[in-house]
DNA sequence: CGCTCAATTGATCGATTTCAAGTCTTGTGG
DNA sequence: CCACAAGACTTGAAATCGATCAATTGAGCG
């Protein structure tokens, strides 16, 4: 076995990462996805749509389609704490133990296709690419997942904002024009701040020239150099 | 392939995990580990003595014998975010790029075992156990790192001290009495804090009669229940 | 067109940081 | 073994950033 570097994902020094935690499995082609295209079955949800729930049996892993989904926690008294949000090609729901530790909420509606955790292991026993590719989909989630708490331990919260945007520009494909799939709680959960915290860092960053604000949801990059000097 | 259950730690419902990441490849016994160390090269770090540098070749991956070890990343401007402290058994260093993304140091005065990573992909190959091994340790540390950006996005400065403290309990052998392995600037780095904040929720903690503080670094858990009735 | 919910904006409050002493530990050399 | 110095930790006061409370605006939808 060969511990992977990243497949699909650039392997850079460090840096803002993509703010969807992986995207393993490429879209495309045959081989073990196509394989796992047989095991798995595609569902659809509507937004805010719950997909499961921490401490439920974790039997499927799923692997998203078109949409966003996001895996979160809430304590006792209702505080929400986002993981990850899941784009297009992202894994998740693979689990250590038999149960979920985090729910997973459809972000936006969205499509999914569920595999029996059961039947991945098996195809990953026969098959070396698929539990490659599991490996890989742990190791980027593991770096997604570090490079998270380093922000939501030690950046204000313009600097959380402005993270978020460019690790949101880079899987994009139109170039700086951004089209956020999420609400503003969902992005304030995520970087651990309030909605009226977030609104004001968008507004910051606006009046500084770094980025427009055409929409509540698109978000054009002015100063994408500039927004990087604002992360330390 | 099996998708591993935690190998050597509980698979409880999510809860304050050890504040260790990992602790995979138990001391004991032979087989995989008889294999490992046969790999493997003991080595002997002073207290903050550097590891390894983010970016460094991650051509090595460790293993801890004794003491404990920070894996860390700082900031442009000093700012320090302790991502884990891994203790006796636990793994750190393995990578899914050519280069560590963290930095690594010694907390106190440690023992180490090192494998060059190629050794470790060589016998990850033609071992199934070893394989599994890794897969867990992964799935630990990214358990881990999860639950650590709750605590660090959502969490207030005497919960972070309180949960950081039942994980530190939990793998200790003396009961309730704890002795810390690292400084007040390694927790506050870990927590997201200062060490202002860090002795003063120790204090409030002390003054609430959930611990005793008998040294800097040395504490009793006077009432667990409330300690943990504290966390949300 | 009006309703409802999301987002923005303003004012105040509070938790944590920052700044500043002061105390306790630890290690070292006499 | 003690005295001293350097560093670690604690404690207090002031400042700051983000949260909370409150009101308004804006967008999506029947």
């Amino acid at each position: 076995m060969t511990i992977p570097n990243a497949v699909g994902v650039a392997a850079a020094t460090s840096q803002p990462l993509d703010i969807f935690e992986n995207r393993i499995l490429s879209v495309s082609g045959s081989g073990y996805l196509g394989d796992l295209r047989v095991a798995g079955r595609t569902r659809h949800f509507l937004r805010d749509r719950e997909i499961y729930s921490e401490g439920d049996a974790a039997d499927y892993v799923f692997k998203v389609e078109t949409g966003v989904v996001r895996s979160y926690t809430v304590l006792r008294d209702g505080r929400r704490q986002i993981d990850a949000f899941h784009g297009p090609g992202g894994v998740f729901g693979l689990e250590h133990g038999t149960a979920y530790r985090l729910s997973a909420a459809a972000a936006s509606d969205c499509v999914l296709i569920s595999y029996r955790r059961c039947n991945l292991e098996k195809l990953a026993a026969h098959n070396e690419q698929v539990s490659l590719q599991l490996f890989s989909s742990l190791l980027c989630s593991l770096a997604h997942a570090q490079e998270h708490a380093i922000s939501l331990g030690r950046r204000s919260a313009i600097e959380k904002v402005a993270i978020f945007i460019i690790g949101y520009a880079k899987p994009a494909t139109g170039g700086n024009d951004i089209l956020l799939a999420m609400s503003r709680k969902d992005i304030a959960d995520y970087l651990g701040l309030t909605i009226e915290t977030v609104s004001r860092a968008f507004a910051h960053l606006e009046h500084g020239a770094f980025i427009e604000l055409r929409g509540t949801r698109q978000v054009s990059i002015v100063d994408m150099v500039g927004l990087r000097g604002l992360c330390a």
